[in-house]
RNA sequence: GCGAUCGUAGCUCAGUUGGUUAGAGCGCUGGUUUGUGGUACCAGAGGUCGGGGGUUCGGAUCCCCUCGGUCGCCCCA
């Protein structure tokens, strides 16, 4: 008989667990915390859209609208396609269900997003991310907000230390435009010093080569129109608005006239939280405003901002977690016969929200073993004794000598009625 | 889509210029010892050497193809 193939999983896609996982679970509560504090609502949206939903918004050219959707038709002959981002998303929704009666509006996200790119480190087909926008504030204010709360959220993470907030304005339409036609004018003089890939950014992307990693194109772009030059009175104020809020709140920012978004929809303010502890992926959180998005899909002209942070990007800076239980107890039957009643102990304890281990099986021997293997703090063991007074014993595995008696007593107290006494032992010293 | 690199037991890895029955540690199962102190010892199970093809008397080892992991380019969080 040919042996079953266990189907792997598919590329690009992670099982988390053990740290990896509590890393994560990490930092979606840190999310969910701070995101409350701002009063930004939560949102649970769909994973599949109609495609016209990313292609329309996200502009067609695009690699991520060209090349990375997992688009698929479904049984009914509509395209349909698993989110490559969120923002889309949140403005579809924003509009199918007559939000707009709520504007100014705050939401906030977080979930699994797919993009058919090669995983490497920090990069995967299935990502996660959280993201937190305002829909419906034309002021800059907005923009202030999200990039305190976007700050914020970095320091509790504890990972502000490597990470700089790069910060630029894309101006208006018209000053964008203009800088645009001025960026290719300017390449298109300088094809001959361009990369082969910075070629192919002047038909599809000219704002991209002013960010190219390869040397050769350093120099032109370090050399190329400045976008300051471009801006309307309009735009240069908004961005002044915005500088002034950060420095009033005390959020710290550098500025980069070559920070650039890889998305149609920004204008004005651009921003990423950028570190170097990433390998290639240096971008942790990253947004902007896009004024102009919600009007690609149909509805009126409505003014928004920003920002989505890669799960697994943050949780790979943020310090091992040190968050393992605590005061997890062990409830170990010294022999097979109490074994029911070790069971009963150890759910008694549990519903007074007491963390308790216990193995299915073993001797008393392996079930301490495994226990201090789980954390266990101390170990409660059931012995076979006729007086229910003596039945119990509670064994010291980690706790400090001082803390130990007040533990004892604290289980003493939430265990069953029966149990009037717990004699203890203690063997760290 | 392109490039580099790796792929031997559940895990981390040895395996010398190609040479009999492919090894270790950890983990797992059973047992002995012990004072229920993350003890020590004994025994055992577990491997299509990622897959396919080729060279050879002989391939884990050399060559080709393929699949997968990792890292980088592109792009992006």
């Amino acid at each position: 008989m040919a042996k079953i193939q266990t189907p792997q999983p598919v590329r690009g896609t992670q099982d988390m667990f053990g740290e990896t996982e509590e890393r994560f679970a990490h930092v979606v509560a840190t999310f969910e915390r701070v995101r409350r504090l701002y009063g930004f609502k939560g949102l649970q949206l769909p994973v599949i859209e109609p495609t016209a939903v990313f292609s329309r918004s996200l502009g067609e050219a695009t690699d991520v609208v060209s090349k990375e959707m997992y688009t698929f038709e479904d049984r009914g002959g509509d395209s349909i396609t698993l989110r490559p981002e969120f923002t889309a998303g949140i403005a579809r929704a924003y509009l199918t269900n007559g939000w707009q009666q709520y504007a100014p509006m705050k939401l906030s996200v977080h979930g699994p997003l797919f993009r058919y790119e090669r995983p490497q480190k920090g990069r995967y087909r299935q990502f996660h991310q959280i993201d937190a926008e305002i829909i419906g504030a034309a002021e800059p204010a907005a923009d202030v907000e999200l990039l305190v709360m976007a700050d914020q959220l970095l320091k509790e993470l504890g990972i502000s230390d490597g990470v700089t907030l790069q910060l630029n304005t894309l101006g208006d339409t018209p000053s964008r435009d203009a800088w645009r036609t001025a960026l290719v004018s300017y390449f298109n003089d300088h094809r001959d010093v361009l990369s082969e890939d910075s070629l192919a950014r002047l038909e599809k992307n000219p704002l991209r080569i002013l960010d190219s990693k390869d040397p050769d194109d350093r120099g032109v772009a370090h050399a190329a129109p400045k976008i300051d030059d471009f801006l309307s009175a309009e735009a240069s104020d908004f961005f002044a608005a915005v500088t002034a809020g950060l420095d009033a709140a005390g959020v710290a920012w550098t500025r980069n006239a070559a920070l650039v978004r890889g998305l149609d929809y920004y204008r004005h303010t651009a921003f990423e939280f950028v570190t170097d502890r990433l390998g290639a992926q240096g971008t942790v959180l990253g947004g902007g405003r896009y004024d102009g998005l919600i009007e690609n899909l149909g509805g009126p002209a409505t003014p928004a901002v920003g920002w989505a942070a890669g799960i697994e990007r943050l949780a790979m800076l943020v310090d091992a977690p040190t968050l393992l239980t605590k005061d997890i107890i062990a409830v170990v039957p010294n022999e097979q016969a109490m074994e029911s009643e070790a069971h009963a102990i150890a759910s008694a304890l549990r519903r007074r929200q007491l963390p308790v281990f216990t193995s299915f099986k073993g001797n008393p021997k392996k079930q301490s073993e495994k226990a201090k293997q789980a954390g266990a703090v101390a170990i409660l063991y059931v012995r076979n004794e006729a007086d229910p007074k003596r039945r119990l014993h509670l064994t010291n595995v980690t706790l400090d000598t001082d803390q130990a008696t007040p533990f004892l007593l604290k289980i003493l107290g939430m265990l069953p009625d029966q149990y009037s006494e717990l004699s203890g032992d203690d063997y760290r010293a």
